[in-house]
DNA sequence: GAAGTGCGAGAAAGCGCGTCTGCATCAAAA
DNA sequence: TTTTGATGCAGACGCGCTTTCTCGCACTTC
């Protein structure tokens, strides 16, 4: 704004470009681009000289005129809810570090989950030209997903698989089947499940297994529903479950871990129930907390590295055929024995 | 690639431009641009054509052009390791959304704390230009802080004091010696200090006002350490403190809210001390399993979207005013009394 | 020694966008 | 009717970069 003659080098506290190191080298400012650019053909002097030269002036290629020009920006869009909760916090962490090693730059869009914090959510990625969004929480609408494939860029959906988009995600209604099995093989008939009104799919596909399988051997199963998915809502199930004395459960299946410890905790507070002697409980992720003393939890295990893992690379199969049909990964689960659930005969190795 | 043609309408799975809308629309481009710059002359009805023309073509403004072009990307980079791990992930959590809401977009860099890593993910956020570096963890060297005050970046670091950057931080010697002194209010004269190996300034001076403030008083510190400040941790430094039946303290403050809880649960286990009869506990950070029912951790409260806030706000400070000497932020803690220390008369309000 | 081969490097053309310039157009003032 | 001013809009330019295209130069080959 101030000079507009074409050689004003006013640039203090200014990002230096490729012209200013090629002046400096003495070169043309095309070999400065090619000295950066891995094979491409420069002389080995030329190289180290344009290399000195950017050095000393603190020369950092710019990624977004890299970017506009190559039509690829090396942007992951990642979007999430509460991202500091649970599992989730693992998994963005997995992500982003997965992600990076890929050598991509992760941006995080912490936003609500409905419709249109989504939609906003796109928007902002589709402007950046992220080369792929990751969701981690909600259920992209179907516009969504459109609008991705229309502009050529992957999605990819974590914890839902009805969305038309690549997906990985776990056997949910398998394994709340599992849930089920051991607790029957146990001998155990009258059954509890701690969820939350705010259900999503995946929590939803787990209390079908497990109520599914249940009442196909005959057993009943009780329902406490939080608020939440958390803490609190696990107290809150809890004192549905064990309100009435007469007529409790002699063994939980919690929606997650974190709904395990509030019910545990509720449990241990309120009742003379002795865990797990009176009381199995099962939660799900095997996060962290799942193996402190003070819950010592038997829940099914998630891996979230295993789980970005396949994310990253449906993302990169994606790219590489991007009119493949929708792929839907489906990662196992491993249920870990602990001290919160007694262990039936027939699970003893 | 394919064809060279300058009216090709190649547009299969392409990001539309502006010009196309334009074309769409019949206007020119730059009445397009004018459409989407707030505040520009076009008339009302020319932009409502070219709305609709954007909207039916999927028109999404190119951010990577426009930050090229205005020198300004909005993006802010957060560097952190291990993000998943218990106050950072809600430090995490706040930062984004407080960055969302300010309308940046921020890139999390998932990485280690030594030098040569901070200063690979500082090269990323120069090469996008990104407006602003926080760091989460991690110490920047001085060549980092050179770097990035030449290139006019700003540079927010949390939770250091020592950098020559703008800090937000929170008076950790102070905290230590309120422990101290909670303790001593309530006639305890056997201090313990539960820390990690992999000691930060953070830490490090957390155990020194603690250290000091006691022995000021004529009080003994013992000192448990473990690798690092996790639960696992807590654990090792439990074993340390509690080995010796006839030489342990009557009270520990540890060094965050994970170790104590690895302590407590060390303590319940091995040992018959009841909590907090036999021995009090104080924590540090206040992450929502402090207030859990299994530990009830009376701990010190750092409220992660306040600090957030701060440093957002540091952040708008140093882009209006970018020769301003480092500001240095220093929060309050606040000592949650809950159920893990005896509470000595005097607090009790 | 002339023609062929290949590598290195500068000039120039964009990538998609915001903005400045200058030319029309039109309403109001003279 | 002419002058003045305001306004809308097309065209040109530049942001920093990569990638042709083209040419010069050294080196081989008969």
């Amino acid at each position: 704004m101030k000079s507009k003659n074409k050689h004003a080098s006013n640039d203090d506290k200014q990002y230096v470009s490729a012209l200013q190191v090629a002046k400096h080298a003495g070169v043309s400012r095309s070999a400065v681009s090619r000295a950066f650019t891995p094979g491409a053909s420069v002389s080995a002097k030329k190289r180290e000289k344009i290399m000195e030269a950017a050095e000393a002036l603190g020369y950092q290629v710019n990624d977004l005129a890299r970017g506009l020009l190559a039509r690829k920006s090396r942007l992951v869009g990642l979007v999430v809810t509460n991202p500091e909760l649970g599992y989730r916090s693992h998994l963005v962490a997995a992500l982003t570090k997965a992600l990076i090693h890929r050598g991509s730059v992760p941006i995080v869009i912490n936003t609500g989950r409905t419709e249109e914090e989504l939609v906003a959510a796109q928007k902002t990625l589709f402007g950046y030209r992220a080369e792929a969004t990751i969701i981690l929480s909600g259920s992209p609408p179907s516009s969504f997903v459109d609008l991705a494939r229309r502009n050529g860029q992957p999605l990819i959906v974590l914890g839902r698989s009805e969305t038309g988009a690549d997906d990985v995600n776990i056997d949910n209604e398998g394994a709340g089947r599992e849930a089920a099995r051991f607790f029957l093989a146990d001998g155990i008939k009258k059954l509890g499940f701690a969820g939350a009104l705010s259900g999503t799919p995946t929590t939803i596909e787990r209390e079908y297994g497990f109520r599914h399988e249940a009442e196909l051997h005959g057993a009943t199963v009780l329902t406490g529903n939080g608020q939440n998915s958390d803490y609190a809502g696990g107290q809150e199930a809890a004192q549905q479950l064990f309100a009435v004395e007469s007529d409790r459960p002699d063994a939980v299946f919690c929606v997650n871990d974190l709904v395990a410890f509030g019910l545990i905790d509720y449990v241990r507070k309120h009742t003379k129930l002795s865990i797990p002697e009176d009381l199995s409980i099962v939660g799900f992720d095997d996060i962290p907390e799942a193996s402190w003393d003070a819950y010592n939890l038997t829940t099914f295990q998630q891996d979230a590295s295993t789980m970005a893992a396949h994310a990253v690379a449906l993302l990169d199969r994606r790219q590489a055929e991007p009119d493949r049909p929708p792929a839907h990964e489906r990662l196992n689960t491993r249920l870990i024995l602990r001290g919160s659930a007694r262990i039936p005969g027939s699970y003893k190795s």
